[in-house]
DNA sequence: GATGAATGAGACTTCATTCAT
DNA sequence: CATGAATGAAGTCTCATTCAT
């Protein structure tokens, strides 16, 4: 149920996923949310995001220990996620991207969620930087970058239903990347 | 009444933008909906990025011509987006991102407007970048980078209420950039 | 729907008259409700409770006046209020007295109308015995023994289906007032 | 869970107390109602008020019995419902009051435990009365009217979160009454 | 025998849409 | 042409009741 929640979410986003939607997903019954989730939608959506992002934080770990630069894990990360998204319709892209714009003007703790998931997954590329020797604000900086190219990425490929756009735009950044800590491992941004 | 459901629908989405709401925010009568958008809602939805995703466009080429170079207009473009972020509580980001999103995996005509409007924004980087002397090929990947980066940081921005994230991901973009523009004039990616 | 919502309340009381309940009787359409009452069932229940407390008040101070004296008022009353039991099948007697016990342990605004009800209830018997001729505070005291002796009896009356609790409960209040009042014009209880 | 019930149903009345709310209150566990109960929520209910109603008829008997006259009873009885309202924040009066009201119009199994509490205590006020020297028809009247004034007090004092009406009115029934059985000891009514 | 989990009908409410004036 | 009112499907949630262990 959390798992088919989580689906849904990463999908549909929050307003449309409805619990009948769920509840029909994960083959259970009208009345069974409220005793496993006495506090409603917001108790299913924030466990399901939370699976999800940790599942998400784990294989962005993984791809991450696997690579032997930041710049091989961004590019592997996006073939990944290619893969993910022809594999799922273009259905699953970022678990909580939709969610999180959707009520980004709201006060819903859900949001919380949202922003610990993007922070814990800035870690990783922080961290990953500055393993390959970059300084600690230019680790920053370019670990916000990778986010954003990654999620912006995921974003115009669902959009298009085409994974070239995150292939292209990780690559890109996995080039530049490359390039740079590459040419001028003393100097900094 | 459009420019209404344009500054509802970036600032809270498709499901959470009722016609109700934006008649009320365009001071309109509850009956005179279907009598300007027979279509009914997603006409309005369609007219109202049409509009906002225009001026989107207008003013992205805007700060490309008054920049010396890409990385510049990207930075330039971070920069001009938080100060709109700031000035309306972090509600006006990308116009069609989170509709986008929520509505990726339907088979809704508004998601053509989104569509187009992400290839004609990539065009304007697209050009820029040929204009710097990049071979159509890096210029077109590059292009599709700085989309992600502005997308991307746009989303963490909005999520963290904070603009940080945005100038981080464009100020780092901006400045990879520049360097291999400089750097490596004649070689590709 | 005002009205039909003031039946049902009077006879079901609050939790027993659903919504659907009101629009059936009223011969209205599920959604109309939330046009004319935005604020929900609390609204339509105090505006049902505001009609019906209202005729309810009217025809106590009718009969009040067509009275030579509170005795006679009492025992015309319990008649009439019989009356009214039997034409409805005993579901109508106190329009408010089972939503007001319902709620009486809630923060429910609707609660202030019973309240208000009682009050002014009261006030036009305090106004009848000084006209009789007793003291303030007898009038006062009395008066909150007349109103529950037609409360009580009506809840005997509605329980037993049966009019006879309340005609005897009244006819014995009117009799010891009457009683009271004229052996003892000049001495207070 | 019996006295859970009694004191739920005294407070919140039939549709408002659910068996969720019986069962945390005597903290027992879900399923084990329909062990005790198997006819459900009505056979609760009306063991509920069984107790309840045995305990109040008690009360109501020894207060008469120490009692010189059934005014002084009456008076004392609206003194002790006073504390207990006082004690218990309004929310024990009567304990099938607002049950009976609900269930009125319902051919509820439940409202013969609700007349028969009716009867009961009312043939404790007729017996009184009778010793107190009353014509038979007279005692049966009055007893009717005291059940009225008590359950109407009880309401207006709950209503409006103040023992002051059911004080008052217990106290100018009780003068009435003493008034009448000492002044005219051989009339009738 | 007793319990956590499941069930589905029904409650209140919202929404996009249409109608009568 | 424009508007207040009406419409009914669908959404979230609660409840009394039953089931599998």
């Amino acid at each position: 149920m959390i798992r088919a929640g989580a689906e849904l979410l990463a999908s549909n986003g929050y307003a449309a996923t409805g619990m009948l939607d769920v509840v029909a997903a994960a083959k259970a019954s009208r009345g069974s949310i409220y005793f496993h989730f006495p506090d409603g939608k917001d108790q299913l959506v924030s466990e399901s995001l939370t699976l999800s992002t940790g599942r998400a934080l784990a294989r962005a770990a993984a791809v991450v220990e696997a690579s032997s630069s930041t710049g091989e894990a961004i590019e592997r990360t996006g073939e990944y996620l290619a893969e993910v998204l022809n594999a799922t319709d273009f259905r699953m892209g970022c678990p909580v991207a939709t969610v999180a714009l959707e009520i980004a003007n709201t006060d819903n703790p859900v949001l919380d969620t949202c922003r610990t998931f993007f922070d814990q997954w800035h870690s990783i590329y922080v961290n990953s930087l500055l393993r390959d020797g970059l300084a600690a604000d230019d680790a920053k900086n370019l670990a916000t970058m990778i986010l954003s190219v990654i999620e912006g990425g995921l974003m115009l490929a669902r959009t298009s239903s085409d994974t070239t756009p995150l292939i292209d735009a990780c690559r890109s950044a996995s080039g530049l990347i490359d390039h740079f800590t590459n040419s001028s491992p003393q100097e900094s941004s």
